[in-house]
RNA sequence: GGGCGAUUAACUCAGCGGGAGAGUGCUACCUUCACACGGUAGAAGUCGCAGGUUCAAAUCCUGCAUCGCCCA
């Protein structure tokens, strides 16, 4: 049963998913430390929708789990979603809008009951979308962050973590998306460059005489001005005391001395409104101002607005501009472009607002998570990242961990209507500890989702209880993600892991790079260049579509998709169905299980070159993604497969193969073959999962599935087969040159004579002569030292061996000539740059001996070929004039 | 403003102290018994610019230019 004449990946992919699951080839078995690999899957958003960037970090990722399951580890690959609190409850929100309904006429407890409803029919999506890629994750172990396991780790580290005094409640300068009516974390604003004003306004002296003139991007906070800021060493104001008048308002404010204050932007002066900047908040905290809060949660003006009450913040701000304006309080209106923060969530301009939120006291976790990556006991790679790393964590700011939405984990805090006590408890209390009163209030407050998802290298294997999978897999022994989250995820796991299990939560952290567009641009909606990945794989079969982008993860570098890029190595696909067509039609009726090598001493030249390469490749597989060098062990492998398996080696067995004078030959290297072609599809699976399990089971002799096949790395090299095939692969090659550079047809049969150099063993080419003659089309080839040189023969040097194509009758001696002058040249070009080498004194004292070893060598290789290369030309010449 | 990265063949990118590489594309020839999603051969690059270190620089250092990202 012979192959489809070309791949069809749609069908074959189909299979085997399904067949991996049914048969638990992805499950771990937690027992030894020893041997245990582990990864946790960066959960994805249960509302997302499967992008490059998961394509690219899936696949990553399950190369390195099955390429560890063959080196013989047992691993856990740990997969799961996470509830994405903002994100989803918009998702149900617009569900709840299309009826007409809004969340609160619904209620707080039936909404939840919504989302857990749309979770159940839609949340698997994603889940279904990483399986058609491949992904070998354990899913009878998925895991959610609202799951109630999960759920009582978020509840024990918020209580600790209170109990320890890290967290705490407070007012305090927050993000707030007026849309989502939520506070956000710093790190969920997204800045964004965008063209406005800078607005300046006098603002009086308190006595009537001068005043200041300070400059503003948002004009309608100075309702909410408790001071005028200028730098301590500003000349301008030495030694001035008064108050100055906020105008419009009426309220006297001070002016006070700051260092942060920047004299070389707008007028040096700035006005300090606490409770509507986070920078005016810091100064207001050292100065003692008060806080007046003009902008409410929805956006609109408060009371302390007074006229404005009620209006838009940007309503409100064109009628206060033009106001001041009328009142002479406006001196000048300057373009000006500077950073806007937006929720990461819905793209709406936050507004830095005062309100009362929960946080977590960032420093003394970040000061182990740092140390643990300053000493080693966590390795990112590629290294530069560290720096970023340190960075953020050196300079964290508490983080705000409560958010104002109804889906996700509830603060676990309860307020007495009695005596007032908040109360933080693992268990829900029915009365207050303190006064006895009953039913306290829980907060309404929810947890930002990000709590959640730092706890997930040990919450999703079961703690707070000492599960046997944590004894197992716990530390993970690495972390594959984007840059893009390093902050919002990687440093927060640290910080947790630390703090709770107190080891690191994984070994390795390596860190890959975003995907873009062929451009190198962002892929986005609105720019309408997104790459959806299902359709790719539908176009390209997964396989394809997988090895490109380990082909592509260079580290350090984006890798820039394209269909077209894809198509590439879909031939490549091709390419080796074709190399397992021509091999399963010869090696088809052996159903040998154990695979042997050919018998001692049976071995053909290009059975023990193949099969010595193949160690080489292994190793180099092996190297590369032990360092997470994909792209380099992708390489590797397209260039074993395509240009030495199939170009040489399928090639060079065929006299063996088909020729029945050759037949004596053929046991051994049927077994060579069918032993490079299993290890093959081995080596590729962790790449290629799809078509290389395929091609295991229309492989007679193996048994289940390639999943089960072992590392190949006991092939023994065989230095002594690559040196003499490299010498047929030369002489070969030098042949075919001159057949194409003398314009001879391919199909017609030569005549060659080869020359071996001097010292060369007599008759060591014999053995070979046969596929000399084969692989470069031959009538004859002749052996001999001693021959004469031909008359009418092209001639070409390869290895030290003079090569002589004989074109009697057919010969053009002025494309001879032309040929062997221009090899010539080349070749003066080269030998001189060497000679030059050795004639310089600092070369000869300085370089290192095997460097100057090599020198000499190439003088002595390029002057005894350019001797020769002159012969030749000299006799062509003479022969040419004979003519 | 601070930081990180990129600049190598037409395109996409490896290489990161000792003879400029790959894939795609291009050119010529070839339907030969696995594959035209193929084969054989070939052309193609002052390795962004300017300095410096070194016997030796695409590779290390400094500056500049251009582009991209992150943070403020």
């Amino acid at each position: 049963m012979d192959l489809e004449k070309s791949y069809e990946p749609k069908e074959v992919e189909a299979r085997w998913y399904a067949f991996w699951e049914r048969e638990g080839h992805f499950n771990a078995e937690p027992g030894s430390r020893e041997g245990a690999y582990s990864i946790v899957i960066p959960p994805p958003n249960v509302t997302g929708k499967l992008h490059m960037g998961h394509a690219l970090n899936i696949t990553l990722q399950d190369i390195l789990c099955r390429y560890r399951r063959q080196k013989g580890d047992h691993v856990l690959w740990m997969p799961g979603t996470d509830h994405a609190g903002i994100a989803t409850q918009n998702v149900v929100e617009k569900q709840l809008a299309a009826e007409g309904r809004s969340r609160h006429e619904v209620g707080r407890e039936a909404f939840i009951g919504r989302v857990w409803e749309w979770r159940k029919e839609y949340g698997g999506a994603i889940i279904n979308q990483l399986k058609r890629l491949g992904a070998s994750c354990d899913w009878q172990r998925e895991r959610f962050t609202m799951d109630e396991g999960l759920s009582v780790a978020v509840r024990k580290v918020f209580v600790t973590l209170y109990d320890e005094g890290l967290i705490y409640k407070g007012d305090y300068i927050i993000n707030w998306c007026p849309r989502c009516q939520t506070a956000l974390a710093d790190l969920e604003v997204e800045h964004e460059e965008q063209q406005g004003h800078l607005w300046h306004l006098f603002y009086p002296y308190a006595d009537g005489n001068g005043g200041v003139v300070i400059a503003t991007t948002r004009p309608e906070t100075m309702l909410g001005d408790t001071a005028v800021a200028v730098h301590p060493e500003d000349e301008r104001y030495q030694g001035e005391t008064r108050n100055l008048l906020l105008p419009i308002v009426n309220r006297e404010i001070p002016l006070v001395r700051d260092e942060y204050v920047d004299r070389s932007f707008g007028t040096g002066a700035l006005k300090v409104t606490p409770a509507h900047d986070p920078n005016d908040f810091e100064i207001g905290v050292r100065h003692g101002l008060p806080s007046v809060k003009v902008i409410a949660d929805d956006g609109t003006m408060t009371a302390e607005a007074g006229p404005y009450q009620g209006q838009d913040r940007y309503e409100c701000r064109k009628n206060l501009v033009a106001e001041l304006e009328k009142q002479g309080f406006l001196k000048k209106v300057e373009p000006h472009s500077n950073a806007v923060g937006h929720c990461y969530r819905c793209k709406t301009v936050v507004e830095p607002n005062l309100s009362k939120q929960w946080f977590v006291a960032a420093k003394p976790l970040a000061e182990k998570a740092l140390a643990a990556v300053r000493d080693g006991r966590t390795k990112i790679i590629p290294s530069h990242w560290t720096k970023t790393y340190y960075d953020w964590l050196e300079n964290i700011r508490d983080w705000c961990i409560s958010r104002q939405i109804w889906w996700g984990h509830r603060v676990p805090a309860w307020n007495c209507a009695a005596c007032g006590k908040l109360i933080v408890s693992m268990e829900d209390p029915d009365r207050c500890p303190d006064c006895g009163a009953a039913d306290p209030v829980q907060e309404t407050d929810v947890l930002d989702t990000w709590f959640s998802s730092a706890l997930w290298p040990f919450s999703t294997m079961g703690w707070p209880e000492n599960t046997d999978l944590l004894k197992t897999y716990y530390p993970t022994s690495v972390l594959v993600t984007g840059f893009d989250i390093l902050f919002f995820w990687v440093a927060r796991m640290m910080m947790m892991g630390l703090h709770f299990m107190e080891d690191v939560p994984f070994y390795d952290v390596y860190i890959h790079a975003l995907v873009r567009d062929a451009e190198g641009k962002k892929m986005s909606k609105s720019k309408g260049n997104v790459i959806d990945p299902l359709e790719v794989m539908d176009e390209m079969g997964t396989d394809a579509f997988r090895f490109t982008l380990a082909a592509f993860a260079a580290q350090g570098r984006d890798v820039k998709m394209s269909v077209d890029r894809v198509e590439g190595y879909r031939h490549f696909i091709n390419k080796l169905w074709n190399a397992a067509r021509f091999t399963l039609h010869h090696v088809g009726s052996i159903k040998d299980p154990d695979f042997s090598a050919p018998k001692e001493g049976t071995a053909t030249l290009p059975d023990r070159w193949i099969l010595s390469r193949l160690s080489a490749v292994a190793k180099t597989v092996e190297k590369e993604l032990d360092a997470y060098r994909f792209n380099e062990a992708a390489g590797a492998l397209y260039q074993f497969v395509w240009h030495e398996f199939c170009d040489w080696y399928l090639e060079a067995i065929k006299p063996v193969l088909y020729e029945e004078a050759r037949a004596a030959q053929r046991p051994a290297t049927l077994a060579a073959q069918r032993l490079a072609f299993r290890e093959i599809i081995t080596l590729l699976h962790p790449f290629i999962p799809f078509v290389t399990e395929e091609l295991w089971h229309r492989l007679p002799g193996t048994e289940g599935s390639i999943m089960d096949a072992s590392f190949p790395d006991s092939l023994p090299a065989d230095p002594e087969a690559e040196g003499s095939m490299e010498l047929i692969m030369e002489l070969v090659t030098a042949i075919r040159n001159v057949r194409s550079e003398m314009n001879i047809p391919p199909g017609k049969a030569l005549s060659v004579v080869v020359h071996p150099p001097e010292g060369a063993e007599a008759g060591a080419l014999e053995p070979s002569r046969y596929l000399i003659e084969n692989l470069a089309r031959l009538d004859s080839l002749s052996v001999d030292p001693d021959a004469a040189r031909p008359r009418g023969a092209a001639s070409a040097l390869a290895a030290g061996h003079a090569v002589y194509v004989l074109l009697e009758g057919v010969m053009d001696w002025d494309l001879e000539i032309a040929r062997l002058e221009k090899e010539l040249a080349k070749l003066g070009s080269e030998l001189g740059k060497a000679e030059k080498k050795l004639g310089n004194s600092g070369f000869m004292e300085k370089a290192p001996e095997d460097v100057r070893e090599k020198v000499r060598a190439q003088v002595e290789e390029f002057s005894g070929k350019k001797v020769r290369l002159e012969g030749n030309l000299a006799k062509v010449r003479e022969l040419h004039a004979q003519g």
